[in-house]
DNA sequence: AAGGGACTCAACCGCTTCGAA
DNA sequence: GTTCGAAGCGGTTGAGTCCCT
C-alpha cells in the first residue's frame, strides 16, 4: 500500500548547500521541470532527500526570487497581509511573488513584529494586553475593520471583473495549468533560458568566489515580475465571493502577465490572478488614500498590540 | 585586535493535507 | 474506507556575520 519512501535517511547529507549540488539540482530541474521531487535526489546523484531539494529551489535557486532589502512597498503589503491572513506565509508570499514564503516570514520575524512592537510602546505606552486600555481597539472593532477591508477586496474584484476580456478563458484551458500565471501557454524557453542562466551564473560565481552560496543567490536574482495570486489567498481575503464567481473569472481578472511563467510557487499556474488590482486596494495612496491609509494605519496598531 | 552579544537567514523539523494504492 | 507516502507549510534552530565595547 501507498508508496515507496521518498528517501532513506541514511547517508542523506545535511546544511548547507554547495554550488555544486546548486548546479546539480538547477540543471536537472532544467531538464524536466520542478516537481516530482521523490526522484530528483535519485535521478541526480544528490545525497540530499527530495524535501531538502525542493527547499533548495524554492527558497533560493528558482528563478524570480528577489532579494535583499524589501521595500516600504512590499513592507506594508507583508504587515497588512499578516493582519488580514495571520501567518499564512504561504499565501501572503503569494502577493509578492518575488519573496519567497521563507524570506518574508525570516523579515515578519526579525524585523517587522519589532518594528511593530516598538511602534506600539511608542504610541500606546506599555499596555501589552490586545484588549484593554483606552486607545485600545475592541475585539469588535477588529472585526469590522476585518469586515471593511473585506467588503473593500470585494469592491476590487467586483472592479477587476467587470474589466474581464472573455479571450483570456481559451488561454487558460490551452494553457493546461503548468507554470503560467496569466493563462499562457507555458514558454518553455522563457524557462529554460532563464535556467541556464543559473548554471551560468552559478559556475562564474564558482571561478570568482569558493565561498558561501549567498553570492549565488543573489546573482540568481532577476527582475521578472509575477502579480499573481494564490486562490488560497484570494479565497482568504474574498471568502464567499470567490464562489460566486466562477473558477475561470477569478483567475483571469488581471492585466499584468510576468516574463516568467514559474513554478515553485506552486503552480499558481491556472488559480492564480496578478496583484495589481489587489495591490491597489492594499496600497494605492491614491486612490482611497484617506480611508487606505486609516485602514493601514489601524492595521499596524492592531498588528503591533498582538506582541 | 579580540571578545562577545545581536542579528540574519538558510535549512531543518514536525505537523497537516492531499492523493495514490 | 483505510493506509501511507509525497508535498506543502509554519515554527524553530544554528552557523555565519555584523557591530559594539
Amino acid at each position: 500500500m501507498g508508496r515507496p519512501p521518498c528517501c532513506d535517511k541514511v547517508g542523506v547529507k545535511k546544511g548547507p548547500w554547495t554550488p555544486e549540488e546548486d548546479i546539480i539540482l538547477v540543471s536537472y530541474i532544467q531538464e524536466h521541470g520542478p516537481g516530482n521531487w521523490r526522484s530528483v535526489p535519485t535521478n541526480t546523484g544528490l545525497l540530499r532527500c527530495s524535501k531538502s531539494c525542493r527547499l533548495r529551489w524554492t527558497n533560493y535557486l528558482r528563478p524570480g526570487i528577489k532579494r535583499g532589502n524589501f521595500t516600504d512597498h512590499e513592507e506594508r503589503m507583508i504587515i497588512h497581509l499578516q493582519a488580514l491572513l495571520g501567518n499564512r506565509w504561504a499565501a501572503i508570499a503569494s502577493y509578492l511573488p518575488q519573496r519567497t514564503d521563507n524570506d518574508i516570514k525570516n523579515y515578519w520575524n526579525t524585523h517587522l513584529k519589532k518594528k511593530l512592537k516598538k511602534l506600539q510602546t511608542g504610541v500606546d505606552g506599555n499596555n501589552r494586553d490586545g484588549f484593554s486600555g483606552s486607545q485600545k481597539i475592541s475585539k469588535g472593532q477588529w472585526e469590522r475593520r476585518l469586515q471593511t477591508d473585506i467588503h473593500m477586496a470585494r469592491k476590487a474584484l467586483c472592479e477587476a471583473l467587470s474589466l474581464e476580456h472573455p479571450s483570456d478563458l481559451s488561454d487558460l484551458k490551452a494553457s493546461n495549468g503548468s507554470y503560467n500565471s496569466c493563462m499562457r501557454p507555458i514558454q518553455t524557453s522563457t524557462y529554460a533560458s532563464s535556467t541556464e542562466n543559473i548554471s551560468r551564473l552559478l559556475q562564474g560565481w564558482m571561478k570568482n568566489s569558493p565561498k558561501s552560496s549567498k553570492t549565488t543567490s543573489e546573482t540568481t536574482q532577476n527582475s521578472s515580475n509575477n502579480n499573481i495570486v494564490s486562490p488560497e489567498a484570494l479565497e482568504s481575503l474574498f471568502g464567499d465571493v470567490s464562489q460566486s464567481v466562477s473558477h475561470d473569472e477569478t483567475v483571469n481578472f488581471s492585466q499584468e502577465i510576468s516574463s516568467f511563467q514559474f513554478e515553485s510557487k506552486p503552480i499558481l499556474g491556472s488559480e492564480e490572478a496578478p496583484l495589481s488590482l489587489l495591490e491597489k486596494w492594499l496600497l494605492d495612496e491614491g486612490a482611497q488614500e484617506h480611508e487606505e491609509d486609516d485602514l493601514m494605519e489601524a492595521s499596524l496598531r492592531d498588528t503591533a498590540e498582538l506582541f
